[in-house]
RNA sequence: GCCCCCAUCGUCUAGCGGCCUAGGACACCGCCCUUUCAAGGCGGCGGCACGGGUUCGAAUCCCGUUGGGGGUACCA
């Protein structure tokens, strides 16, 4: 096989969409699985919707997703520039080579007049297509349009036979010349339209491999005629399947999310996104769905590629990140859950090596309760504020009890005893208790739970206990069994008391 | 309208003529474990769109129908 060349080349108009990163995450797969290059272009030929800060949203999340180009901004290369908007001179040129060849024309329709033709003909029952008027005009005729209209520039099409190429993943694709009709290839400001520059492009940059959306399908047919008439050979073509949403519509922001930054601030981690968008559309075989980056790149294949869109579930992506936080070491868990916390005040921004060794303690009990780094926060706060949300329904459930102020009280006298301080030594004392009391134990920790944390959920009540100190606990369960008092009596609501510590 | 593509559990998929009584995963539902919630273990629910062919034999091949998607711009 010819050297393995292959590129992604978002227009940056928006966001990294996760459609768009699984593109890029499958071209860069094949690349790397051929020992061969990744190009990053950008397509910014559109004046209008073009940003920098776009682009630099695109390569920063590509950079979360340790999707790295060999070639293309910030990393240059040989086919250079990789900005459409700075290679304006090489489409120019390529328009005129047709132009002079008479494989292309000058147009002075407008755009108005154009969606005037197109909505009549749609109105008729006919095919859409430019009707060639400007290719017929005479010498006069073309000066006058010259002098006070703008131009662009217009494809010759083939309009017999057809084109017929085969495409990695769909096989054989054939479509008749004549249902093509003469695009515009260059704007009348000058700049080139998409399927033009694409082809220029994917020529002087030698892609060997253009693997990309399903809906750019058609525009193969009209890129092959560009080749074609350019004299150029073609490159191997590989359409994927779209992402949908849950409408089987192609995947949008009316779907929701779709940002690969949004995942990445609701606490997906990398290696997560990139397996589960691997496996939209590709599979290895009938039971594998968790692979390192290594595997994939071993196992990538355009033939193992479906044919047919998929739906982007959450949820499963859920589960698999979970996967990846269970799996990340401790100590990376606590870096990342500090850089949480900090942001939300709750720690403070240096992270020395006390504060690091809490974290991996806090860490530890919650790595198989959590999906995502952003339930780090709302799940641990209990630890770094002694003002407790208290969930309504957990306090009446489980602190009003009339046990509950004699349970505490019993409780701190123990823990005030407890040496070593240690998790197992604070499960023995409830563990005591509950048979003290004849109840079961969730009898008697739920409620120092719901004193503790404010809810009726969290990990085991010893590491609670252990990781808030005995200070800390001892504190908050006076303070429960006063709420716990107040309340039996008849009077006052937990929140009236919340904020005292 | 026209062109192109697609069609296996709710979702992602395995299957490339007999190994299929259709396998796995997520989700969901039970049970176990258990101090809550998770994690984990075990089990359950659930699918080849339809109709014709071809063949000894079809989820797999062919044709048609239906359904879905994409394209049809001086967007990419």
């Amino acid at each position: 096989m010819k050297e393995v060349r292959t590129r992604y080349a978002p227009s940056p108009t928006g966001f990294l969409h996760v459609g768009g990163a699984r593109t890029a995450l499958f071209n860069w797969l094949f690349a790397r699985h051929h020992g061969g290059t990744f190009v990053l272009r950008i397509e910014d030929t559109d004046l209008e919707r073009s940003t920098e800060e776009s682009t630099r949203a695109i390569i920063d999340a590509l950079r979360w997703l340790e999707i790295d180009w060999d070639e293309g901004p910030e990393v240059g290369g040989p086919y250079g520039p990789y900005k459409q908007s700075q290679r304006l001179e090489i489409y120019r040129k390529y328009t005129q080579q047709l132009l002079a060849e008479g494989k292309a024309y000058y147009c002075y329709c407008t755009p108005e007049e154009l969606k005037e033709r197109r909505e009549q003909l749609l109105a008729a029952g006919k095919a859409p297509m430019y009707d060639r008027r400007c290719l017929h005009l005479s010498d006069a005729e073309r000066e006058r349009l010259a002098a006070e209209r703008p131009a662009v520039v217009r494809f010759l099409s083939p309009d017999e036979g057809e084109v017929r190429f085969y495409d990695h993943v769909r096989g054989e694709v054939a479509f008749e010349n004549k249902v093509l009709d003469d695009l515009v290839i260059l704007k009348s400001d000058g700049w080139p339209t998409y399927n033009f520059a694409v082809v220029v492009d994917d020529h002087l940059m030698r892609i060997s491999h253009v693997i990309r959306g399903e809906d750019h399908l058609t525009n193969t047919a009209r890129q092959i005629q560009l080749y074609e008439a350019l004299g150029w050979e073609l490159p191997e073509f590989a359409h994927v399947p779209l992402i949908l949403g849950t409408d089987r519509t192609r995947l949008s922001k009316r779907h929701g999310a779709v940002s690969v930054g949004h995942y990445r601030d609701e606490g997906f981690l990398p290696e997560a996104m990139v397996n589960y968008l691997a496996l939209l559309g590709w599979s290895y075989d009938d039971r594998t769905e968790i692979f390192t980056r290594e595997q994939l790149i071993e196992y990538f294949s355009l033939e193992r590629v479906s044919k047919h869109g998929a739906i982007f579930d959450l949820k499963k992506l859920e589960w698999m990140n979970g996967v990846y936080i269970r799996e990340t070491p401790l100590e990376r868990l606590a870096e990342l859950a500090h850089q949480r916390l900090s942001a939300a005040g709750l720690v403070p921004a240096e992270l020395d090596d006390e504060l690091r060794a809490r974290l991996v303690r806090i860490m530890e009990p919650l790595q198989t309760r959590i999906k995502t780094l952003g339930e780090i926060v709302p799940s641990t706060r209990f630890f770094f504020t002694d003002e407790l949300e208290f969930d309504e329904k957990a306090v009446k459930k489980f602190l009003y009890r009339d046990y509950v102020p004699d349970l505490f009280a019993r409780l701190i006298a123990r823990l005030l005893e407890l040496h070593p301080w240690q998790a197992a030594g604070i499960e023995g004392i409830f563990k005591g208790l509950a048979e003290e009391y004849g109840k079961k134990l969730g009898d008697v920790i739920q409620p120092a739970r719901v004193a503790l944390t404010g809810t009726s959920v969290s990990p085991p009540i010893h590491d609670v206990i252990d990781i808030l100190g005995r200070a800390r606990t001892c504190q908050r369960l006076r303070r429960g069994a006063e709420l716990a008092k107040a309340a039996l009596a008849g009077e006052a609501s937990p929140a009236a008391h919340a904020a005292d510590g």
